[in-house]
DNA sequence: TCGGTATCTGAATAGTGTTCAGATTATGGG
DNA sequence: CCCATAATCTGAACACTATTCAGATACCGA
């Protein structure tokens, strides 16, 4: 279906038909409403008006308004492992150094990504976006480099042994409830970096 | 008009009438109802059918229907913690022993009331509910039982001082973390007694 | 008992998600 | 090249929603 569009988008669009892929304008355009309104308050007929179609164009691509913000999750959850990948990318090297800096700047990015567009984040994990595989944590893009960042911190001897073990479970975890509270306002913004302080502590536990 | 119509009218308007007390049936319902439908989903109209009123009765005591959902989740809130002062309650002792339980059913009953009830999580955590006090962390009830059992944790030697410092924030945060990747598929239920060991031994890093 | 006030109703308005018959456009086969 | 067919989108309709407001009702104090 989207790959007949995109084959068909060279053709250019004509006035009321629309070119090519109109299942990404409207991911897209809904992407821009739910950060100004939130996840809920997103007006279906708002996104097809912002893409110029009516509103029973949008059931075409998407069964009913849930799959369309569905939709918008599997997006920004791309968005994100973008982000981090290309946050890691700016820091090489193989020193310990750098193997601390890459894991707290996997957090920040993490963190930042929600406190900018909090109703971005709240779509993610407010349960708008319906998960396909239960619990697939292995294979997903931003575990895996978790997973590389922490190995690194072993291999350079800043974590132990034993708290290795815990590292991705911990940290994705700490990371994940203090972007929660902190843009829910349960905490303030400046304990992001005490807590970043404090899981380097921690992972520094047990026998090495 | 008869005597008998004027007694009948009197007597079903009596049965409809609230008496001040529809404030609160009106959050009982809303509960009920965000239960079984989510925070989105919810109808204001359905609330006030539940309760036998017309839509327009709400209005008296919440401005608009995201009023009545902040409501709700005041109360949420509320019971949260009177449920963790429950569970605190029937581990008595000062021992290590006794303190290590204690901060273990902290966040097993944080976690068994989201994987429980996860619209209620979500409505909680998911910017439905507007927090007056921005980052009032310190005075909350249940942040004040966390650092009680933590300095617990202190005194009778299990943890770290260097670790006290964070231990708020890293077991708040984690925990909440943990409750949210777990409700929304993204971790499976069993990872939380691990994440429980992993914060334990993380907790004795650092120098005594 | 009366008057005022808090409480609730009924109707109306504007906006919502969703469905569906049909109009429009593009594509593939002859 | 043309035409039938399929894909794409529109317009109108339906049931439902939040919200407002004038007015009816029940309660309470004097």
């Amino acid at each position: 279906m989207s790959i007949t569009n995109v084959v068909r988008r060279k053709r250019v669009a004509r006035e009321n038909y629309h070119h090519g892929d109109l299942e990404a304008a409207l991911i897209d355009a809904a992407v821009d409403l739910v950060r100004q309104t939130g996840p809920d308050h997103l007006s279906l007929r708002a996104v097809a008006e912002q893409v110029g179609v009516s509103p029973s164009a949008v059931y075409h691509y998407f069964p009913d308004k849930d799959s369309l913000i569905s939709g918008v999750g599997d997006k920004l959850f791309i968005d994100l492992a973008h982000m981090q990948r290309e946050a890691l990318a700016q820091i090489p090297g193989v020193s310990a150094r750098a193997a601390k800096l890459r894991y707290r700047e996997l957090g920040r990015t993490y963190f930042r990504w929600a406190n900018k567009e909090p109703n971005l984040f709240r779509l993610m994990f407010g349960g708008f976006c319906k998960i396909e595989k239960q619990g697939d944590h292995q294979g997903n893009d931003a575990f895996l480099m978790l997973t590389q960042c922490l190995d690194d911190l072993l291999n350079t001897g800043v974590i132990s042994k034993a708290m290795r073990k815990y590292g991705e479970l911990l940290s994705w975890t700490a990371v994940q409830g203090a972007s929660t509270l902190i843009v829910e306002g349960h905490l303030p913004e400046e304990v992001f970096e005490d807590l970043l302080d404090g899981l380097e502590l921690a992972m520094r536990a047990g026998s090495k």
